[in-house]
RNA sequence: GGUGGGUUUUCCGAGCGGUCAAAGGAGUCAGACUGUAAAUCUGAUGGCAUUGCCUUCGAAGGUUCGAAUCCUUCACCCACCA
């Protein structure tokens, strides 16, 4: 990065879009000035990043594309203790098999977003497990616990709000804040790292770092803090019923996670836009007019859906969403192929039958909704069609002895179930 | 230990010898409307069968042509008295 856009560097662009929660310095000369190395952690506790942290990696995105060499660290080492920052229990450790699996899966999600050496970008994954394998308990305890004074680590939220409440702390939590300082200290010493980056809930563990710079090495490092991304109605953004929506598509299927953002509330579209999303801020406004006077066209949310879903799935991600978003609300289905289909269906469930009963009058519609499990009974079934609630490829079906055939197949061996709105079921007609 | 009240379909809650698969409400499910929202409206809501049959009203027996409804015993819950 030797062309040097100094307008793009700075802070200009993350404050507009609120993405600055606190910061210990004047952020925005500092970064003016030349290319600097910054990093956020993820501590590796699942094999896939969820939504919630989205906003950690595109934050790092941001700034590499301002010019800046972020580093993404991985938390080999810290995800085996916990980190109870945010946390009002005490958390099971994960394995060491898990955690190195999981770590890998991190690894590959953050190459979508970052430009890393070996893609030819400047960005750095880094493990901390690299590093704090080889302490021994005596080193650590002198070179690094000697710095921190318990009073200090008391005062601290994340310690203060466990110790008042009931679940109280083990010895291996409160050293969580320990292990992060030193991550901070140890990428300035080997990469040059100077600011590190987390969510509001990460300031005490950043100050830790900044703090331990200055005690070990006299170092003057920074901090800055993004706000959270929470719904406006309270709840925790990217929990829904059925669980996190993670960016693994194994986990959550490109439609699912493209619904999610398209169901978004209005409320917090235009937040989404902001902290997700590298539109233009003028196209972001427009947008955010658009919610206010025409808000049944959902603009903001289509467009926060797109957006999203290309940059985690990619483009055929998207694809795949949109050709099933259209199936799951438009017409009827047919002349697919079973991949196809059993793609975009990828979250329905699917029951298989023995192809000879096609065209058989012991396999009518009620039949076929009751073996899908879209209705519990005979007379469910029966009802819903009476209702006009049954479906075949998503044409509705009003005849209560209507009998599959063949020609129903929406693809080479599958048949397209729905009860309502949007219930659906596959039957797959294997050849017995 | 004594007396009184209760136990109903997913939940709440009517029913107190036939017209009860059982009012009403909630929930749920369809349909309409709509912004894939909220609200609203309509219908459905034990099972099987294209209107008839079967199994349900704490449990088991009994009285009746016929019981969720009456009697007996048992179980659990509530209230009052001791």
């Amino acid at each position: 990065m030797n062309d040097i856009n100094t307008t793009t560097m700075g802070m200009a662009d993350f404050s507009e879009r609120g993405l600055i929660h606190q910061t210990t310095d004047e952020l925005e000369p500092w970064l003016r000035e030349k290319s600097r190395t910054m990093y956020i952690g993820f501590d590796p506790t699942a094999d896939s990043m969820h939504i919630g942290h989205l906003m950690q990696v595109m934050t790092l995105r941001r700034f590499q594309q301002a010019g800046h060499r972020p580093i993404a660290l991985i938390g080999g080492a810290t995800g085996m203790i916990g980190d109870p920052s945010g946390k009002s229990q005490e958390r099971n450790l994960l394995t060491v098999e898990q955690l190195s699996a999981n770590t890998a899966a991190l690894k590959g999600q953050m190459e979508s977003f970052l430009d890393f050496e070996e893609s030819g970008g400047d960005a750095i994954l880094a493990n901390n497990l690299d590093w704090m394998q080889s302490f021994t308990f005596l080193e650590f305890l002198r070179d690094i616990g000697k710095n921190f004074p318990i009073n200090v680590m008391l005062g601290k939220d994340s310690v203060k709000s466990r110790l008042d409440g009931e679940s109280g702390l083990s010895f291996t939590e409160f050293s969580y804040m320990l292990l992060q300082a030193y991550d901070f200290v140890h990428l300035h010493q080997a990469y040059g790292c100077e600011l590190q980056v987390g969510g509001s809930d990460q300031w005490g563990n950043i100050t830790a770092g900044i703090d331990l710079g200055r005690r070990m090495h006299g170092l003057a490092l920074k901090g800055m803090t993004c706000p959270l991304l929470t719904r406006s109605d309270g709840t925790k953004m990217g929990k829904t019923e059925s669980g996190a929506i993670w960016l693994d598509p194994k986990r959550t299927s490109p439609y699912k996670f493209y619904q999610y953002w398209v169901n978004i509330a209005d409320d917090d579209a235009g937040k989404c836009l902001r902290f997700l999303t590298e539109l233009e801020m003028a196209e972001i406004q427009a947008l955010d007019e658009s919610r206010q006077a025409e808000p049944h066209l959902r603009s903001s949310q289509k467009c926060l859906a797109e957006q999203v879903t290309r940059n985690v799935h990619g483009a055929a991600g998207l694809a795949t969403a949109l050709q099933a978003t259209a199936i799951f609300f438009g017409s009827e289905i047919h002349d697919l192929d079973d991949t196809q289909l059993l793609d975009i269906f990828a979250d329905v469930p699917s029951v298989s039958a023995s192809r000879d009963r096609l065209g058989s009058s012991e396999f009518t519609m009620i039949d076929a909704l009751v073996e899908s499990g879209l209705c519990t009974s005979r007379s469910d079934a029966r009802r819903a069609i009476e209702q006009g609630g049954g479906y075949v490829n998503n044409r509705r079906i009003d005849s209560l002895g209507y009998v599959l055939t063949a020609s129903d197949l929406a693809s080479e061996t599958v048949i397209v179930l729905r009860r309502g709105k949007k219930k659906y079921a596959l039957i797959q007609f294997a050849n017995a």
